[in-house]
RNA sequence: GGGGCAGUAGCUCAGUUGGUUAGAGCCGACCGCUCAUAACGGUCUGGUCGGGGGUUCAAGUCCCUCCUGCCCUACCA
């Protein structure tokens, strides 16, 4: 791919304390959407991610466990790279802060903030609560009568500390970032985020304590044995460590330095906003083109907590929903930034009235009308009418269109576009009602289908980088060969060949019927019958009326519906099996 | 305390630099269609654009004020 213009995009590295959760799996699934739409569209893409796995808190879980620190991530650092694999992420890299490649650069990189004079030897100081393992501020704490001092969050007893810490020399850069922001106003995403960090440093900013002496496991300070780096100076680093820092003269950093996006949650936009363009400036390096700082979900509108114990697991939403699923439902229903809420009737009517309805049944009556119609081949237009025209044209602005959102990470508007066209495309067929074509005009419904395929295939192809499965299968039905599914056969160019033979479609997103819901709420009326409720087959929108299939005391199974079978107790046939 | 964001139909949200009858999706009601995954299309119901005041020929869109909610206000990943 000589001459591609790269494109770099992050996750942060995730701290292997933690287990895996819903919010991990948004942050890496917003990049991994990114990186494959960027991909197909022609770019030179990588996507690294990784685990964050030095600390104090990695060692007193390793030292708890009774193994030594690096074998203790070596285990739960795996858990991340499952969870990638699981989700289908396409990350060209995963790194570990624990890697030689790594302890290399961020070694190098504070040798460079030390000769320019940003690193220097002061000693830390404040009010420690062993307890809470945690240092306070002065107006966090207060006097007890007795003299004691306490912390007022926690009520934990707290005493005042000094050790050796190497600092750096944030307070210097206040005007140097102010200077960076105004003149990248894109740096910072969203807009409100951006204020807010702005305003963060207009208020001042104090110099950071970047080594620790109170701990072993972390990458060692050069030259001064008795200190490690601290949190940022090291786990920030893994972006340009990615690259190849400290060698700046080698293929990967000339490609890919700056990166284009480092995606983050909100909690930490503020490390990625100030302290990171501050280190690099400090060493004479480019700062990131962008941050993009993403919200929290919610579970059906409570807060997620461990204490509340409603923490979501993305493997436990795949099994349920379905991958795709999940990824289309996470991106599709908040705009990307804001905070959003997992609701199952949300994740269900998301999944059956756009995935299952508009784009999957979509496919599936155009399909099928061609293979039953069109000698199960791509049919072969005539002359277009005007609305043939209209229709088409939507399909093939959409790359453009759906570029210009992706851009920005505007994500849910980038599908809503895409949406825009399968409800014109399902308004179309009404319109042009090929089924009496078949009779009436057989010519001028080859036309119609031709049209139908080719907006299928334009919106199959955008929806890749979000479905990468489902758009496989649907592509797939369409006969697309793997090297005509880039975004360079969007459009005219790569117009589908007529005669193409089709196999006969398979639905492509199935309906989610929630058996147990369904079946318990029978149960739950006391209903008694000489027959089983074997499952609930498919729920009717409209009526709300279920249809089950049942195992007859004979054992013949059967269907019913949720009206037959209130009547059969009524008429009080039925006994218990 | 200081700062930011938000408050628009039952629900979730769009609404460019102020300009004609405030939009979409979902939900609900009705009609149509029968190719399709009991799917699709169309029509309709539904809004004092948080309250009040002001600027203007004209304000959801600018100013002031009040109310409500959320977020930021440094070393935790």
């Amino acid at each position: 791919m000589a001459g591609a213009t790269p494109f770099y995009i992050t996750t942060p590295i995730y701290y292997v304390n933690d287990k895996p959760h819903i919010g991990h799996a948004y942050t890496s699934l917003a990049c991994d959407v990114m990186a494959r739409f960027k991909r197909l569209d022609g770019y030179d893409v990588k996507f690294l991610t990784g685990t964050d796995e030095h600390g104090q808190k990695v060692e007193k879980s390793a030292n708890l466990k009774g193994i030594d620190p690096q074998s203790f991530t070596d285990g739960v650092s795996q858990n991340f790279r499952d969870l990638a694999a699981f989700m289908g992420y396409s990350n060209d890299d995963f790194i570990r802060t624990t890697e030689e490649r790594h302890k290399k650069a961020c070694q190098a990189l504070w040798k460079k903030l030390l000769d320019n004079g940003d690193i220097y030897l002061g000693a830390y100081e404040g009010w420690y609560a062993v307890r809470d393992e945690a240092f306070y501020m002065e107006d966090e704490t207060e006097k007890k009568p007795d003299g004691t001092r306490i912390a007022k969050a926690s009520g934990a007893e707290v005493e005042w500390v000094e050790e050796p810490s190497y600092f750096f020399k944030l307070s210097a850069w206040e005007d140097r970032l102010l200077k960076f922001y105004d003149e990248n106003p894109n740096f910072i995403l969203p807009k409100s985020r951006r204020n807010e960090v702005i305003s963060f440093v207009k208020g001042g900013l104090q110099d950071l304590s970047v080594s620790r002496t109170t701990f072993k496991w972390g990458i060692p300070v050069p030259d001064d044995d008795a200190h490690i780096m601290y949190v940022w100076l090291d786990a920030l680093t893994n972006y340009i460590t990615a690259v190849g820092y400290p060698d700046t003269g080698n293929e990967g950093y000339k490609k890919y330095w700056p990166a284009d996006v480092h995606m983050v949650g909100k909690d930490i936009l503020r490390f990625h906003a100030v302290y990171w363009p501050a280190f690099l400036m400090a060493a004479d390096l480019p700062a990131p083109k962008r941050v993009f700082a993403h919200g929290w979900w919610t579970n059906e509108g409570q807060k997620i907590s461990k204490s509340l114990g409603n923490v979501i697991d993305p493997i436990d939403l795949v099994n349920k929903y379905g991958l795709d699923q999940v990824r289309y439902f996470m991106l599709r229903e908040v705009p990307f930034g804001n905070d959003g809420d997992f609701a199952h009737s949300a994740m269900v009517s998301r999944m059956n009235g756009e995935l299952a309805n508009d784009l999957g049944n979509l496919s599936q009556r155009v399909l099928s009308m061609v293979v039953k119609n069109c000698d199960a081949a791509v049919p072969t237009p005539g002359e277009y009418s005007a609305e043939d025209k209209v229709m088409l044209d939507q399909a093939y602005d959409l790359l453009e269109n759906v570029r210009q959102s992706i851009d920005v990470q505007a994500f849910n508007e980038a599908i809503e576009k895409v949406w825009l066209v399968i409800r014109a495309a399902n308004g179309y067929v009404d319109h042009q009602a090929p089924w009496k074509l078949k009779k009436e005009d057989p010519a001028r419904m080859a036309t119609v289908l031709y049209v139908l395929c080719e907006t299928i295939r334009n919106v199959a192809l955008l929806l890749q980088p979000l479905m990468p499965t489902s758009m496989e299968k649907m592509l797939g039905l369409l006969e697309i060969a793997d090297g005509d599914r880039t975004f360079a056969s969007c459009g005219a160019a790569g117009a589908l060949k007529p005669g193409t033979a089709l196999e006969a479609p398979e639905g492509v997103f199935p309906r989610f019927i929630d058996h147990e819901e369904l079946e318990k709420s029978y149960e739950g009326k006391g209903y008694d019958g000489p027959f089983l409720i074997k499952r609930a087959l498919r729920q009717n929108p409209k009526s709300k009326e279920t249809v089950f299939e049942i195992i007859l005391s004979n054992g013949e199974t059967q269907e019913l519906n949720s009206a037959d079978l209130e009547k059969a107790k009524e008429k009080g046939t039925l006994t218990q099996v």
